[in-house]
DNA sequence: ACCTGCATTTCGGCA
DNA sequence: TGCCGAAGTGCAGGT
């Protein structure tokens, strides 16, 4: 990883056009080519970048931008689209060079789809008697988290979020509109299942029949833990 | 902004849990006290980050840790979550310290803003007969992108997005739901025009009797050029 | 300040 | 590989 500090200019040309006036910078190099344009501020989003695959080319200056004050431009192609961001470099504060190594990556816990697990380990949690069927149950508009039945034998789709939004209610209307076309389902319930459900989530969930749930994660780890300190 | 390359090790607690093995990696702290932990791949998105407003601690190590051979530990807080990242660090093999100022901030030039504006100009595309109404067509519940009306006179709805998606069909049903209550605009028809429409936003569109439109940028880019060389 | 919609989204998972 | 949905999404614009 290259880390190059300078006063730069930055132009890119792709999907969109965009320009970064002249200021002071962090350039960064990736092993793969790949750059991004860091100021001192602002979230981990860089100004501007390229994303991998893509070739660095650093080439002189013009007449014009030599007389405007540019020593050196980098030239970044990505190699699928053609999108370019072109560096404008009058002035390098810092240039240092470094060996990383592969990362071994992150490991993530908490997640929805440990939720989903847990839940489909505890599928009672949604009421006595119910059954999954299975998780990620694919229908033609995209996959019904959890399929179950309750204990009348009925088919009961879950919704499953972290966070219970409006957006979840729709998006499990729109399973349940399809799926009670299907004979060999119908009529299937809706369960809408999340850590914390929003009120007007709620609200348009129980206007639409939909019962909501609300799950205790850390209890359904909990539960999780205490079978797995069984063996 | 701080720049220091370390072998460290990163844990995340907040809304999830996450852990980055020992490895070597860059570690940036902005100006506003976040920090950005990136490897010498991947895309812009860091490995792990915290986000301001946040404070960075660096604590001694305590016995155990030293005796892993930890030198020193970072924890960095956010103000109001109390997300915390906690690093590791286990030898610092580069430290600087930059002063980048505040930077001016990049200017963008977008895709849907342009794409509407060449829809506007070019509304036949949409069919012969097809008249502008007005782009941004106020409703209740927000702005239509385009309003029209086709060959007999009828309102047609137009969303636009670069790559049609099923959110984008659900967006234009709730205004064609609302605009059709309306006796001065009733009936409605929807149009749901993009560069690139997904199978399953295709299906749900035309499921609901709207009918979709694949425009070509370039094409109409290259018209409005055509035009344009005209002056 | 909160909410909504867009993104050069990025990232993972599965058909 | 392509498509689809989630993200510690970030971000801008409107209310």
């Amino acid at each position: 990883m290259r880390l190059v500090i300078a006063r730069c200019s930055v132009d890119y040309a792709g999907r969109l056009s965009a320009h970064l006036p002249l200021a002071t910078r962090l350039l960064m190099v990736k092993g793969d080519g790949s750059l991004l344009v860091h100021s001192d501020g602002g979230s981990y989003k860089p100004l501007n970048w390229m994303s991998p695959p893509c070739t660095l080319a650093s080439i002189e200056p013009d007449d014009d931008q030599q007389a405007a004050g540019v020593v050196e431009v980098w030239k970044v192609t990505h190699q699928k689209t053609a999108d370019q961001l072109v560096v404008s470099i009058h002035e390098v504060l810092h240039d240092t060079a470094h060996e990383l190594g592969v990362d071994p990556g992150l490991v993530k816990d908490g997640v929805e789809a440990h939720l989903q697990q847990l839940l489909a380990e505890q599928i009672e949690l949604l009421g006595e008697g119910h059954r999954l069927v299975r998780r990620e149950y694919m229908t033609a508009i995209g996959p019904v988290d959890i399929l179950a039945t309750d204990a009348s034998g009925a088919s009961v789709a879950v919704e499953l979020k972290r966070r219970g939004d409006i957006d979840g209610v729709e998006q499990l209307t729109r399973y349940l509109e399809l799926m009670n076309r299907d004979p060999r389902l119908a009529p299937v319930k809706g369960v809408f299942a999340a850590q914390e459900i929003k009120p007007q989530a709620r609200t348009l969930a129980e206007d639409r029949g939909i019962r909501c749930v609300v799950l205790d994660y850390d209890a359904m780890r909990g539960i999780e833990g205490g079978h797995a300190r069984l063996f």
